[in-house]
DNA sequence: AGCACGCCGACT
DNA sequence: GTCGGCGTGCTC
């Protein structure tokens, strides 16, 4: 397995042998250590009240507490027996109280020690991701009225005695008890008054499927390559043994009802999936596949769920009452029981990475969560990453591949269009060929689509009079035009103004021109060139709210739109059957700069983008505009040979131990000082570690030099696979003296290298 | 992370 | 003369 991750780093956590779990029960001598959602280096000790353990004896490892700190109460969880020897019992406090909750399970426990100690964290800030406080403790709550077990029905009259069982069978409002049982309000206020009703809190009804009886959702009808690969992952939830399957297909091939049949097994056998989506945000079409099939909804977790969603989601799985699980990346910390399975789709996406906060890859950790749990992983993608494909190719993940589109449906054909030889007019950026082409895919009243990953007008705008390119003030970067908000924007900090007629530098007016395009430059001229059609723009910024972007979609599959104009956003595993010609208006984007992964993630972008095309009877036509048509990411794109070209990386990279073949943590020092943090920077290449399998590359600015006003310096140290880095940069971090100005974050395998 | 304690500026 | 800025340090 692949060992990797990262941390933001402030406070240098406790050696990591230190955080190892000697599970089992809580200390003896009614003391106990408990671990708080608070970044401190490690557990802190507490007293437990006799009258906490009635029976004399402990408080498990995984209960879930309220304890005094400093000034407050803070939720946390019994972690382990103290050390021995630690701060002395004079000075502890007593736990406040135990929650009435389900402890946390022993696995989930074990895996925030291990992602703690890999990613370089504090285990508390870890935690934070498991119990949030604000999702654990019950909320005020609504108040409403109960019934009074004890009064005498026979004794009421017949509204009061319906008002009365009602409100036995559920508490509710005033008015909810009035209305469900047919009285008026009047009449329920009055028993409330009088004491037959008596006050309660009210619990909202969850809004999700949970584990709501068995399937009604239509059979599925397989393929018999799609039934023997479902038959397999579906034996290794019966098994009940970690192992790691990578579940490899083209578009279209069906791969979803695959391990669909995994999740019905695990269903069956009484265990919980768990399903991680890169972008839980557009998986409105991945839930209606679901709901078709098992006739249910699953429990949705992502990142921006409202409090009262999130809460009853948590409490749901706490309780042990959801069974199948969709989230996004965080949804890998909820404290499921019984964890049977756990699928991550679209392994090779990059969104899988936490970026801030705790730096971590939910694809690696969730094959660590299947571990801890003793459940089978599955590694779903029509393009792996070279991390995974290289874990199968060595055996140590098991291979399924399926190669037939599902339906017959036949690939596209991939072709290039040289832009050297087949320029677009001055000031544009659609080749006539590709015009030319898509003109004929709408004049058979099929769809078209054409894709450029960059939203906005411009990506630069400059003053022709005096050469003045408009930067964001706090970042490193050029400001985009947004033509439809009349807005410049930094996509790095969030920073916008409105759009100067004149140059800010030299006040010429009319003299800023924008620079390449972004996709609203596109429209503008696809709607020169078919001003008939009706086009559709999807990016992440015109589509808000959870349901447009499956609205968009269902507009797509309703043929209200003849062409689709998108970034990155219409990739995302959309199935759009009239869909035929894909124009890809720049292929070489993402392919500048010494990113170790430029090429693969090049390609596997591209191919996804390229299987949205030609999915029914209509074969799909792909064309990829670029000015390099004889590189290796085209050529693999052309004759449809991705596997070649993954070859040709791991050959690549192999000799020189890069990822997979050797490890990577980056250091970001950062300063709203540049001096200091040029200062920690040169230390650190001063302390770097040095050895047989070592290297130290750095100090050296980031590309994005200033990033919301800080100042940022770069350092990456690469080891071969036996080192494991962590204690190298603990050691290497402890020895040079960071002033409170500084920060250093350390991300573990780096993906993003800015 | 919070939150307290602590030492230097503009207000009732 | 006080309110309050956030720098520093601690929380069992």
């Amino acid at each position: 397995m692949l060992l990797m991750a990262g941390r933001k780093h402030t406070a240098m956590s406790e050696a990591p042998e230190a955080l190892a779990l000697t599970g089992g029960a809580g200390g003896g001598a009614g003391r106990v250590s408990v671990l708080l959602p608070v970044p401190l280096n490690g557990p802190l000790d507490y007293l437990v009240p006799a009258h906490l353990v009635p029976d004399g004896g402990k408080l498990p490892a995984g209960t879930i507490v309220m304890v005094p700190l400093g000034g407050r109460r803070v939720v946390g969880v019994v972690w382990d027996s103290p050390a021995s020897g630690g701060v002395a019992s004079s000075k502890l406090r007593p736990i406040h109280e135990v929650l009435d909750l389900p402890p946390l399970p022993d696995d989930v426990r074990r895996f925030v020690a291990w992602v703690a100690r890999y990613t370089m964290s504090n285990p508390g800030e870890v935690l934070a991701m498991a119990v949030r406080p604000s999702v654990v403790i019950a909320p005020p709550g609504r108040l409403g009225w109960r019934g009074v077990a004890s009064v005498d029905a026979a004794s009421l009259g017949e509204k009061q005695r319906k008002v009365l069982e009602a409100a036995l069978a559920a508490p509710g409002s005033l008015t909810d008890l009035a209305k469900r049982a047919g009285v008026s309000v009047p009449v329920v206020s009055a028993m409330a008054k009088t004491g037959l009703l008596e006050s309660a809190r009210l619990e909202a009804a969850p809004r999700f499927g949970g584990n709501s009886g068995s399937g009604t959702g239509e059979a599925p009808t397989l393929s018999e390559a799609q039934a023997e690969a479902g038959a397999a992952l579906a034996g290794k939830v019966t098994e009940r043994k970690f192992g790691v399957t990578l579940l490899e297909g083209v578009t279209g091939s069906g791969k979803t009802e695959v391990y669909f049949e995994a999740i019905e097994a695990c269903r069956r056998a009484g265990r919980v999936a768990l399903v991680l989506l890169p972008e839980i945000a557009l998986s409105a079409q991945w839930l209606e596949r679901f709901v078709r099939r098992f006739g249910l909804r699953p429990l949705v977790w992502h990142s921006d769920l409202g409090q009262r969603d999130r809460r009853l989601a948590w409490s749901a799985i706490a309780h042990g009452r959801a069974d199948v699980i969709v989230g996004a990346r965080s949804a890998l910390f909820l404290p499921i029981h019984d964890l049977g399975l756990v699928i991550v789709d679209e392994e090779h996406e990059s969104a899988f990475k936490q970026e801030e906060g705790v730096i971590y890859h939910a694809r690696d950790m969730a094959v660590v969560r299947g571990q801890l749990a003793g459940a089978p992983v599955v590694l779903v993608s029509a393009t792996p990453s070279l991390e995974t494909l290289n874990n199968a190719q060595s055996g140590r993940y098991d291979h399924l591949r399926l190669d037939a589109r599902h339906g017959g449906a036949l690939l596209p054909a991939v072709e290039v269009v040289d832009m050297r030889s087949d320029p677009p007019d001055r000031g544009k950026f659609l080749s006539p060929r590709l015009i030319e082409s898509l003109r004929a895919v709408l004049g058979r009243q099929e769809q078209g689509m054409l894709f450029l990953n960059r939203r906005g007008y411009a990506p630069l705008t400059l003053c022709r009079t005096c050469g003045h390119r408009l930067q964001c003030p706090n970042c490193t970067a050029w400001l985009v035009e947004h033509r439809a908000r009349r807005q410049l924007a930094c996509h790095h900090c969030g920073y916008f103004e409105a759009a100067p007629s004149a140059c800010p530098s030299c006040g010429v007016a009319g003299s800023l021109v924008p620079i390449g395009p972004g996709i609203e430059r596109i429209s503008e001229e696809a709607l020169e060139a078919f001003p008939e059609a009706r086009i559709l723009v999807m990016a992440s910024d015109t589509l808000t709210g959870p349901n447009a972007a499956g609205e968009a979609a269902q507009a797509i599959v309703d043929r209200r739109v003849d062409l689709i104009i998108g970034t990155q956003i219409v990739a995302k595993g959309w199935h759009f059957p009239h869909l035929t010609l894909v124009g890809v208006v720049d292929a070489d984007i993402g392919l500048a700069g010494g990113d170790l992964r430029a090429g693969e993630r090049t390609l596997q972008l591209l191919h996804q983008v390229a299987g949205r095309a030609g999915r029914a009877e209509a074969p799909g036509r792909v064309m990829l505009q670029t000015f390099s048509p004889d590189h290796p990411v085209m050529q693999a794109l052309l004759d449809g040979r991705a596997d070649e070209f993954m070859d040709r990386e791991a050959a690549a990279r192999r000799p020189g131990h890069w990822p997979p073949f050797g490890r990577l943590v980056a250091l970001i020092v950062s300063s709203v000082d540049a001096p200091s943090a040029d200062r920690v920077a040169r230390d650190l290449g001063r302390a770097a570690p040095r050895g047989p399998g070592i290297t130290v590359l750095g100090p050296a600015p980031a590309p994005l030099a200033i990033l919301r006003n800080r100042h940022r310096r770069r350092l990456l140290l690469k080891t071969t696979r036996e080192i494991a880095p962590q204690n190298l940069v603990h050691a290497w971090v402890e020895g040079v003296d960071i002033p409170r100005n500084v920060t250093v974050d350390i991300d573990v395998d780096p993906v993003s290298f800015l």
